[in-house]
DNA sequence: GACGAGTGCTTCGGTTTCCGAACCACTATG
DNA sequence: CATAGTGGTTCGGAAACCGAAGCACTCGTC
């Protein structure tokens, strides 16, 4: 589905970009804070997609991100693929500790159209 | 603080990367999928920082980069700076959003050591 | 008052990441 | 056979990021 390579992936109890320490929340953070990654987790908790029903639902994220995001989340056990593009039990829960966010999100709006 | 140029910077409202609708959700994933933007708002949280303070938390971070994310961060309200920078009010409600974060990532860091 | 030592940044050349159109291989469906 | 859809990969150009260096300033202190 996706090159088995080298890919770097973030991963708890290693050093990533910005911590050597290793502690999971960094780890996150970094796999997180990749471009496209927060959005595709949020579209597919929408629902199960395919490559390119994804990809539209992102609003033209490139090809190549797409790939190269799916198979960082993959390897994180977060994403799983098969038939179509899924979350897995982790990345769920994934999802449920980021759904404050849209709450915040609607405040954020309210705030700055003072 | 910082330069008050042109930062083009998400806002609920407008139009962002990846999403014509601009759904605050989506400006909020766009400000924080941006590299060390997460980090920034993580380490704040334990505390005001000036900025090389907060660099050397941010381990190494590039002080160019910290100078554009403190820009973007303030000028949506997360960040304030005076003395020295800390978080304002929405940005205390961004954290306590983001708080169950750290115990997904406890969880991610228990089901990847299997 | 000249010396560090620390601060808040900005500049700039080099590297990494991202973008996106084109393309390939495959599977329908007509 | 043609057309349409799928799951991607490739690759040249653009944007973002990196980090060492430097600048202007303040704060002791000798």
């Amino acid at each position: 589905m996706a090159d088995e390579g080298t890919p770097e992936v973030p991963r708890p109890g290693r050093p990533v970009r910005g911590s050597e320490t290793g502690r999971p929340i960094m780890a996150a953070l970094d796999l997180l804070g990749r471009r496209w990654a927060l959005r595709v987790i949020w579209e597919l908790h929408q629902g199960p997609a395919g490559f390119r029903e994804l990809q539209r639902r992102c609003e033209r994220m490139s090809s190549s991100v797409l790939s190269t995001r799916l198979e960082e989340l993959t390897t994180a056990r977060v994403v799983a693929g098969g038939d179509r593009y899924r979350l897995t039990p982790l990345g769920e829960r994934l999802v449920r500790a980021l759904l404050p966010l849209q709450e915040w999100s609607d405040a954020w709006d309210a705030d700055l159209r003072e």
